[in-house]
DNA sequence: CGCATACTGAACCATATGGTTCAGTTTATG
DNA sequence: CATAAACTGAACCATATGGTTCAGTATGCG
């Protein structure tokens, strides 16, 4: 369970930031090098491979150096533990509104009666 | 679009840490207060009013003084735009697999055609 | 060989994060 | 009124983050 916490605190942390979720949508149409996405994204090789670095770490991209070149690309599909978070606890979460509904109408109706 | 950023920024930020995520459960299920909650996840006071601040911030939990205590409850349905962007992504992350298996094909014609 | 390309690693920097303690303030309650 | 409870804010600490520069190493190409 402590592990699966880690996962997702990793795979959270890495979409915190604006330029890795930009990096994964870029993966998605192509795959790139370390220097495409670093011209892409206006930064240094060295901070872009940061970057990179942070998203392979999460296991939601890998990379292969072949010659000069690593190569980027989506890795597994880990972002399916975090859906999962969201989605178990959005339930959890229209649960306790339905509840709130309810004492909302209940207010609506005492208003009225005065 | 950059509001819309921070905002993913500060949802996913304040997800990427465990007891934050324990916290969002925990509120889930009953409305707390602080002292509640720094009793549940064995921590000062001062500990976990700075992860109820950043829940806040993010707009995933509201919390209101009434006498001494101050009362944590769930926010508006801030995860939505969270749930939206992993599930955008899932789709071009598919449509990517997709794409890589013609090329596979391709390549195993090629190969068989050289 | 010689040079350019592509990356890598170390060091550094400013700021943020996750936690603490300690010293208040405000609000019950006996 | 006196004391306890609940929170708040400031200060501090260690570590992480997001970026840089600089000095390499490894590879491809003419």
């Amino acid at each position: 369970m402590v592990q699966y916490a880690q996962a997702l605190d990793a795979s959270f942390a890495a979409l915190s930031d604006a330029t890795r979720r930009g990096v994964l949508e870029r993966l998605g149409r192509a795959d790139a090098s370390i220097t495409d996405l670093a011209e892409t994204f206006d930064m240094t090789l060295t901070g872009m491979k940061k970057h990179v670095g942070v998203l392979e770490q999460a296991g939601l991209v890998t990379t292969e150096k072949i010659g000069r070149v690593r190569t980027c690309k989506l890795g597994p599909r880990r972002l399916e533990e975090a859906a999962a978070w969201i989605e178990r606890f959005r339930e959890l979460w229209d649960a306790r509104f339905d509840e709130l509904d309810q004492v909302v109408e209940e207010l609506k109706k005492r208003s009225k009666s005065r």
